[in-house]
Order: C-alpha cells, then structure tokens, then sequence
DNA sequence: AACGTGACTTACG
DNA sequence: GCGTAAGCCACGT
C-alpha cells in the first residue's frame, strides 16, 4: 500500500489516506495518522490539512477524535457539518458524529 | 540548527 | 462534561 509510508513523505502519505476516505465515512486525525504510519502525528496532519487545498482530498471527512468536527478552511465548522450531513454521516444531538 | 506554531490527543481536577 | 496542562509531530522562519 502507498499508505505504507516506508520511503513515503508525510505529507503524500497523509494525503493518500485522506483521499482514500470513502463517501459517507469520517476518520479522525489519530486514526489517519496512524494509518499514513505516524501514528503520534495527529497534530502534523491537522497542520498539512490546513496548508491543502486541493479538492481531491476530502479533508472534511476528518474530524477530531472526541466526535467534533474541528476546524475547516473552507467555512468553518458549519460547512463541514453539512458536508458530512449530505454524505450521509449522523450526527447525535451535540452536534458531534456519531460514533457507534 | 533552534524556535515558534497549530484543522490534535490524552490525562487530571 | 468542561477547562487546563502536558505531550507529540511535521513545517516554515
């Protein structure tokens, strides 16, 4: 897998997880750090999210591991929601994605 | 090469 | 459940 991240860049590997997040499914920053093999570098991919803007990765499908959306540079919280909403992702009555 | 920064995460009170 | 603190990481200066 690309996402093997053995001589890949953080940042390409990163990005390949995200872009492979399917339509209707969230991933927190933890678990697509972990998946690109940075598995303590949740921070950096929140850092990498907010420098990329290429439409190809669905960086709205990435949200905080406590069921929050966290921020979104293309709107802010509300925009993300409705993104997710439209892709068919539940949310509980705090606003958070539900989980189970 | 060192420092500051930030779309995070977990632990503690 | 919420606010604060500390830990962790890659990146631009």
């Amino acid at each position: 897998m690309d996402a093997g991240s053995g001589n890949m860049s953080f940042r390409k590997s990163v990005l390949s997880v995200v872009r492979d997040i399917p339509h209707g499914g969230t991933m927190s920053y933890g678990e697509v750090a972990r998946r690109a093999g940075f598995p303590r570098a949740a921070r950096a991919v929140g850092s990498l999210m907010r420098k990329n803007f290429d439409s190809m990765v669905p960086c709205h499908r990435v949200i905080r591991s406590d069921g929050r959306l966290g921020e979104y540079n293309r709107g802010g919280e509300d925009v993300k929601r409705k993104l997710l909403e439209k892709e068919g992702v539940l949310f509980d009555d705090r606003g958070r994605v539900c989980t189970a």
